[in-house]
DNA sequence: CTGAAAGCGCTAACAT
DNA sequence: ATGTTAGCGCTTTCAG
């Protein structure tokens, strides 16, 4: 049976207040006792039993997270972040992994059960409306990462921004007929995407043909694969319209089943036709992709921060975090990375906040 | 504020004692005062508090799992597979992804923390001997996924024969010079599938030539990585050796490496050498990989299993449930996928008991 | 069948 | 500075 404070009390012949303020660092303990029950308390090896810690405390020192886990590549690099973030801060990670939608309210009902968690990070999902007000009133903090929700703290990519960065990077490198192969519009991401590559190409008075530009009608992963890629590809080939030069591709993954498709047809990228993604999963590095990077593992990181943040400032107003991704320059656009060292840094974050 | 039982008893005019029975479905109440119990409460919208719960009951009703994160496409799928069994369960899960392997031993230490977990989940990466002890008399359950451990429950894959059966099936394709492409030798699996390659050949009277044998020197991620495939068969291609007509790569991930590596020289797969691999990840669809199926869906939701299992049958011997991974026939072993159906059925899992 | 009371292990307010 | 006591919210005897 494992040592209980009381245990120790009376090894040390001291009262388990005394043990418990030691053990919590309390300075009102003379070093003679302090260490007398340190020294029981490791003799009996003691590790405070997390949940009577929780029940007195009223608080858990665990954080819920709720990720999508359709969005593979993606939420390993957040993971990654959040644990690295968390090891240091002493909290716990209750996980909840989603597969499907309606995973999401079962979930969420679950999880708030009073004081499991501490906190709530919800990921690059729409922020179910039925529960604002369940979370509000149990006070619990939530931070939205990759999706905007009025009510909460929330970390977003500027996916509009940076398509457009994506764009001019094509129209700088020379390429006026330009084409897009996009994910599925339903998704905030998507369609926040397609509208910076259209704007682009209108500000630059660039023609918009419609019939290059394919939106994924899977609803699997939202279209963020390389299968809606492929196929995506293969739609346009098969219209036996004339292809443009160059191709903005709404993710990584989705760019390495373009390539595979325009490959099937004996055409190189970069040679014949001009490839920039959006993500910069690992994979990317390796096929070369030139792509928007996304600070993935960095997302993790400042999620927990924040919402650490707002655990100890309840009250304050919700902030808006927005991240610019970064143009990542390398052999698919066809471009010598030395013509475009200034998009490299163009890595900003804006903080703003949000009037309630 | 949160309803608890007293505020449902006092409204329904019972004890907590009582509101307690209806809640756990004790069969000892009348339908009358269950009826009235449960409107209160639902009108209340009461939510039971998990860590009283789990202090009063002595145990916590969640689960821990340390994972390795730098298997990436390999935890995914387990992962997936975990929340998916858990989700049935009404387990929660408390998840350590670990990224460098001295992580491991603080989250054990942490998280043994007496009744903060019921059960351990515990993958890919061997056993800390430290805390054999430690889990035993804590009497927390343990299981152990792709590792061997004498004194848990292990769910492991047959990496020497997968590797056997790989082999087989490019020899039964007709090749006699076969190389291989391996991970790092220091990691458990890729010194089983290298044996397993190496005894099928001599068994079939084979030539070993070492020449095209090469184990990755990565640390980084053990040598499961598209940069190691890549940089493995670019090394064989410098030797300027005679190429082989086929390799057994130990990994996905890898393969896709070997085959930007051979591509680079114009060598095309499957046309110039075939290629058989390991884990089937699902890039592996994608690129046509044949490859030797690690069910990791099923083996974390076989691991979940097992352990509630084990946590509902303390006492019994461990088990060692073993796997073995099943070939799929794609297009980069060359081979038409009619010659070899009768493979495609080889998975069989065997469960087995260890003598103490 | 049901109410009252005793913990579960710990924290924190209250005495001393 | 240290011991004592009252909860935290729930389960589980133990009476009745």
């Amino acid at each position: 049976m494992a040592a209980t404070i009381y245990d120790i009390a009376r090894e040390a012949k001291v009262g388990i207040g005394t043990v418990s303020r030691v053990l919590n660092n309390s300075p009102k303990v003379t070093q003679q006792t302090r260490d007398r029950v340190i020294s029981v308390a490791s003799r009996l090896n003691y590790q405070p039993h997390a949940f009577a810690q929780a029940l007195a405390r009223k608080r858990s020192n665990t954080l819920g997270a709720i990720i999508p886990f359709f969005t593979n590549y993606f939420f390993i690099e957040v993971l990654k972040g959040i644990q690295d973030a968390l090891l240091n801060l002493g909290y716990d990670l209750i996980l909840h992994g989603v597969n499907h939608r309606d995973q999401i309210n079962e979930y969420i009902r679950k999880n708030l059960k009073k004081g499991r968690i501490d906190g709530l990070l919800f990921f690059s999902m729409p922020f179910p409306d039925t529960f604002v007000e369940v979370i509000k009133q149990e006070e619990i903090p939530v931070i939205v990462i990759d999706y905007f929700h009025p009510s909460f703290d929330c970390i977003c990519v500027k996916n509009t921004e940076g398509a457009m960065v994506a764009t001019q990077h094509l129209i700088s490198l020379g390429h006026t007929d330009i084409g897009m192969i996009n994910a599925n519009i339903t998704s905030e991401p998507a369609k926040d995407r397609l509208s910076g590559f259209k704007e682009t190409l209108s500000h630059q008075n660039l023609q918009i043909r419609d019939e290059i530009i394919v939106s994924s009608i899977s609803r699997k992963q939202d279209g963020f694969s390389r299968d809606s890629g492929y196929t995506s590809m293969k739609e346009i080939l098969s219209k036996k319209v004339k292809l443009p030069t160059a191709f903005f591709v709404s993710s990584d993954i989705q760019a390495i089943g373009v390539i595979s498709a325009l490959a099937e047809e004996g055409i190189r990228v970069p040679d014949d036709v001009a490839v920039v993604s959006f993500d910069d999963i690992e994979l990317a590095r390796h096929f070369e992709l030139t792509t928007m990077r996304q600070p993935m593992y960095d997302m993790g990181v400042m999620a927990v921060e924040k919402l650490i943040d707002r655990i100890k400032n309840p009250g304050t107003p919700p902030t808006l975090t927005t991240i610019l991704p970064k143009l990542i320059v390398r052999k698919s656009c066809g471009a010598r990375k030395s013509e475009h060292a200034e998009f490299i840094d163009h890595n900003t974050l804006y903080s703003s906040e949000i009037e309630k």
